[in-house]
DNA sequence: GGGCACAGCAGGC
DNA sequence: TTCCAGCCTGCTGTGCCC
């Protein structure tokens, strides 16, 4: 169909279904040959008249306003304005293009129906049957050679199939990686002609960051559909919107994209929310929000429970509280109150969301959430990253404690950590992998441990934990071993070890050759007793806060438990050092456990792995030299990116590379907000 | 005017 | 594959205060 036919059935009024574009994209692949109108038409006709239907027309409404009033803007541009913004553009291209990377390679790997692949793995029975997935997992893995040989590989240890991009950019890769799914791959060659050639009849949705909304709008005003067209539609993209919305569009349009590790950011905000029969009853509304629950009551856990059980887990406090509301017609509303100070119990989440939810009744509500942001400011002994798990909170987790068990079955008893081994609770967080060295209690720096003395080419450019090392310390001691100023003229390091046995909290100073420097048996600043014993007050009741659980309730329990050795750790954490080291040994300690710390992190992150998106950046070096080598055998490097692959999964990997393999956090560069 | 808090929205997974 | 729900991030606009 002709672009201009299309756009003119698109607007008929006949068929209202065509714009009732929130129930359908072709942009997804796999969806190509669909009869676009005819499922659009049945989910029309059974939508509409329902309250989201009628939402959704609003929505839509407001936003063809918005594009009617880009357009009025658009309209009273004179020939001089769009000279000038022509201008601004042509040189912003110019700027950005000058950004262009070429050096590395992106791989993009996309697991296919991950979820349902991962369940049914796990259970063969369910293969062929409906399924809802509740739960994840994750795999390992190991150095692999530029992409069907890494799919293979996977499919082979797991067998699950993926698919797989190759590009410059982390963009790129992630839409090449849609390209041939299910189980396929795409080669974008690192060639600007080829990026060029590729971006030119890319349709802009598939572009992350390009939504609904972008896309409507995109369209709607300037008929751009695809990634080229924003260069030729550049002056008008510089004068409708923002610079940092212009950039992005730009950068679509010349195929740029980030080609940098992407950082495991920081937690910035954490929330829980629940949908739910709409309704108008207001004590039920203040239920679900915790007010008046009664602790014995676990089952109707409410949503400040929720949220303090998970900041607690995390350690953290917030400052800012955000009701959100959905009311019956599904209209947002959210509302905040920032506090002087920080705040993580229940209690106080639900005295404070009470009175947010006070000002809003009454109200016919479908959903109530709460979040918490602003985290931790100015709170001493928190670390840097939020979202790092600590080692006590790890090794209380079943599922940490059951990857530790399987790798207690290596042959040579070493927990290989940083290299191949990492451990994912959650497929979709960026790359949640646990790493031992990024934690404050576990600094493994043995000034006795000749390994440390070795370079990385010997060491494999990873540290290995001896099993045995850590066997002895999950069960009931934390250990921590760091380098820090010599107490002695010895020369050697100190090592703090603390034992936090249930009830008991002890840490003994010693010199690298094993004397006591120091013995602390003091009380913890904790709201817990650390000498008090944690247990079930006549197999029922906790000891610690004496919230009642039955012998039967295993599950709740242990998280019960956990919820307190968090509570526990926590403190000691932001307590701990101040307490053995004197001020200079503070100083220096944290000086070079911080340089230490960062030593480790930069070895240890070549391995972190996650799921279900994985990224993999290699060097354009590495890559060349693998060309050369095909070249040199007289295979040659064809057209054809599938033949590329086949060619190079003939030469033998290399196991002394390593490369970088990281989560997709998120997609690359996101536009702001559309003016 | 700058900084901050708040409200809302878009988008990814 | 779609949708929605849930959770998260990031951006913008507005209003208030200093």
């Amino acid at each position: 169909m002709e672009e201009s036919e299309k756009s003119s059935t698109e607007n008929d009024p006949a068929r209202p279904w065509q714009s009732y574009n929130t129930v359908y994209t072709i942009a997804k692949a796999g969806m190509e040959g669909v009869d676009k109108e005819k499922v659009q038409r049945i989910v029309y006709e059974m939508s509409k008249g329902s309250k989201y239907f009628e939402n959704e027309e609003k929505k839509e409404t407001y936003m063809k306003q918005k594009i009617e009033s880009m357009r009025a803007q658009l309209a009273k541009l004179t020939a001089v304005d769009i000279s000038r913004y022509q201008k601004f553009a042509d040189k912003r291209i110019v700027e950005l293009e000058a950004t262009r990377d070429l050096s590395r390679i992106w791989l993009h790997v996309d697991m296919d129906a991950f979820y349902a692949a991962v369940e049914t793995l796990s259970d063969p029975s369910l293969k062929g049957k409906p399924m809802a997935v509740g739960s994840m997992s994750m795999i390992s893995t190991a150095n692999y050679e530029v992409a069907e040989e890494l799919r293979e590989s996977v499919h082979k240890e797991t067998g699950l199939t993926c698919s797989a991009g190759v590009a410059p950019n982390r963009l790129l890769a992630k839409v090449c990686s849609d390209i041939n799914k299910p189980n396929g791959q795409f080669v974008l060659p690192n060639e600007r002609m080829a990026v060029m050639t590729f971006i030119s009849s890319l349709p802009i949705r598939k572009i992350g960051g390009i939504g609904k909304v972008t896309e409507n709008i995109l369209k709607g005003i300037f008929g751009i559909t695809t990634c080229e067209e924003m260069l030729q539609k550049s002056s008008f993209i510089c004068a409708l919107f923002s610079r940092t919305s212009a950039d992005f569009f730009l950068s679509v349009g010349l195929g740029l994209g980030r080609t940098d590790t992407p950082q495991v950011t920081q937690r910035k905000s954490m929330s829980s929310e629940r949908t739910f029969s709409p309704t108008e009853d207001e004590a039920l509304l203040f239920q679900k929000l915790g007010a008046g629950a009664v602790w014995k009551n676990l089952f109707a856990v409410d949503l400040s429970e929720n949220l303090a059980s998970d900041l607690k887990k995390e350690g953290l406090c917030g400052r800012t509280l955000t009701l959100k509301l959905k009311t019956s017609c599904f209209e947002v509303r959210t509302r905040a109150v920032t506090l002087p100070d920080n705040i993580c119990s229940s209690e106080d989440i639900v005295k404070h969301a009470t009175k947010l939810l006070k000002a809003e009744l009454p109200a016919s509500l479908r959903l109530m959430g709460l979040r918490m942001s602003h985290f931790n400011e100015g709170k001493k002994g928190v670390a840097s990253d939020p979202k790092q798990r600590t080692l006590s909170n790890f090794i209380a987790t079943k599922d940490a404690m059951g990857r530790v068990s399987e790798s207690n079955t290596d042959d040579d008893n070493t927990l290989s950590i940083g290299r191949e081994t990492s451990f994912s609770s959650d497929a979709h967080a960026p790359c949640e992998s646990f790493n031992f060295m990024d934690t404050h209690q576990m600094l493994f720096v043995d000034p006795t441990d000749k390994r440390h003395g070795q370079n990385e080419a010997e060491t494999g450019g990873s540290f290995d934990l001896q099993i045995d090392d850590f066997r002895d310390n999950v069960d009931n001691h934390d250990v921590v071993r760091d380098a820090m100023d010599p107490p002695y003229p010895t020369g050697t390091g100190e090592v703090v070890v603390r034992d936090s046995s249930p009830g008991l909290l002890k840490e003994t100073s010693l010199d690298g050759l094993g004397r006591v420097v120091s013995c602390t048996d003091e009380e913890s600043a904790s709201s817990l007793n650390p000498k008090e014993p944690f247990f079930w007050l006549n197999d029922y009741q906790c000891s610690v806060c004496g919230i009642e659980l039955p012998p039967s309730f295993v599950e709740e329990r242990q998280e019960h438990f956990d919820f307190h050795l968090a509570e526990r750790l926590q403190d000691e954490e932001s307590n701990n050092v101040n307490r053995v080291l004197k001020p200079k040994q503070r100083f220096t300690q944290k000086d070079e456990v911080s340089q230490s710390r960062q030593r480790k992190k930069q070895r240890a992150s070549p391995s972190a792995v996650c799921f279900k998106e994985m990224i993999i950046n290699f060097s354009l070096a590495d890559v060349n030299a693998r060309r050369q080598n095909l070249l040199k055998s007289g295979e040659g490097l064809g057209a054809d990116p599938k033949a590329r692959v086949r060619k190079q999964k003939e030469t033998p990997a290399d196991p002394e590379k390593t490369h970088n393999i990281v989560a997709d956090p998120s997609p690359d560069t996101k536009p702001s907000k559309i003016k």
